[in-house]
DNA sequence: CAATAAGTGGACACAGTGTCCGCTAATCCA
DNA sequence: TGGATTAGCGGACACTGTGTCCACTTATTG
């Protein structure tokens, strides 16, 4: 079995708080809950996401600031609530999908597999990504914990020298800013996973 | 000669200003301006760079904030005109040192002095630059626009297959708050370099 | 030693934050 | 079904930081 099945990945939500029987949420607070999701993913997409506010978001979802920030701290939650559902899919993949993203390919492929997949969840959801996992808050994120593993695993496999040391950089060209940037650049998707299948040779050695 | 040598590095001063001739500071504005960086430089080792306002730089040097305004027109700003001296050094041995820094070495080799010399300028001045090229300020840089540059420069010599696809993928585990967050995990500055310097094989092919 | 304007800094209007607390209404149970 | 209970709601408040304006100060120049 995969390390990674020991990974619990981390969403704000109320009622995955560890020892908190959910004991069904209100239909109000359901309802209210829907409407912040769906005003947030519409804000964030609209404008630059890093500039998108708790007041901004309660706004647009008919809700008041209470209510809002009962769910989430700061707009990177809310965020990050709205990824998450994106994330996971990918996340299954990794841990049973079919080779190469899944098990039973060598890690070369594999990692080249999980950059392409990356990349097309940037350039799918960008502004999500740039709202949630930008800067440092980005290493906070329970995703970044489960790619970290993920690649962590492959490097082991791959007897890379230091595997610790090497996950981060190997991880880093997938910071959300950084994508934007290439793209800003003129750079396409395919040019930017061409390059990023071309980092993987490094497990080839 | 160089690609580099055309290569502006802009500092936030405003004698910087294309076509405004100094005409020369006035004695009470080099002053403050000391002042201001003394301060802004204890403020940001002392606490997280990214929480430091102009309000309290302002205060900590005894200067009204109209005056810090007048220069600097956010606290990244200040912390780059104070890396930016540091920057410089490793600019000019970029250009004209002796090699592997410099002209001469082999782009593979140039490359992990590269890293080398830039995992320590991060060690000495994380503080700085965490205040300064955080999140994706970091690409409006001048200095980031010099890096990129002479990486592209290293690629293009090592017959890379696109190199401009590749130069922000090499460049981004330079990333400041990767740096800290490599650090926080407990890697030493010898075993980022090392991983570093393992990364720049790349361009043997 | 005046004239000049570069330079200064207090004050202001504004935007966003995070929390408190009285009220509303969904849910439960007799 | 209808009253009691309490989760959930949201307006209001105090606070922090921003960026700009403008009347005052003072270094410089002839």
């Amino acid at each position: 079995m995969d390390a990674l099945s020991t990974c619990s990945v981390i969403a704000y939500d109320p009622f995955m708080v560890i020892g908190q029987p959910p004991a069904r949420e209100r239909a109000d607070a359901a309802r209210n809950r829907a409407r912040v999701l769906a005003a947030a993913e519409e804000l964030f997409a609209t404008k630059d996401a890093r500039q998108v506010t708790m007041d901004e978001i309660a706004r647009a979802a008919g809700v008041g600031r209470a209510t809002l920030y009962r769910r989430y701290p700061d707009p990177a939650s809310v965020a990050a609530a709205l990824l998450d559902e994106h994330e996971r899919v990918l996340q299954e993949q990794l841990m049973g999908g079919p080779p190469p993203l899944g098990p039973g390919a060598p890690p070369a492929e594999r990692l080249a597999a999980f950059y392409t997949a990356m990349t097309g969840l940037l350039e799918r959801h960008l502004h999500l990504a740039l709202g949630a996992e930008t800067g440092d808050a980005r290493f906070r994120t329970g995703a970044y914990g489960f790619w970290r593993l993920h690649v962590l695993a492959l490097l082991t496999e791959a007897a890379a020298p230091d595997p610790n040391g090497l996950v981060e950089v190997l991880l880093a060209p997938l910071a959300p800013e950084l994508y934007q940037e290439q793209r800003r650049r003129g750079l396409s998707p395919h040019q930017i996973t061409a390059s990023l299948t071309w980092l993987s040779r490094l497990l080839n050695t």
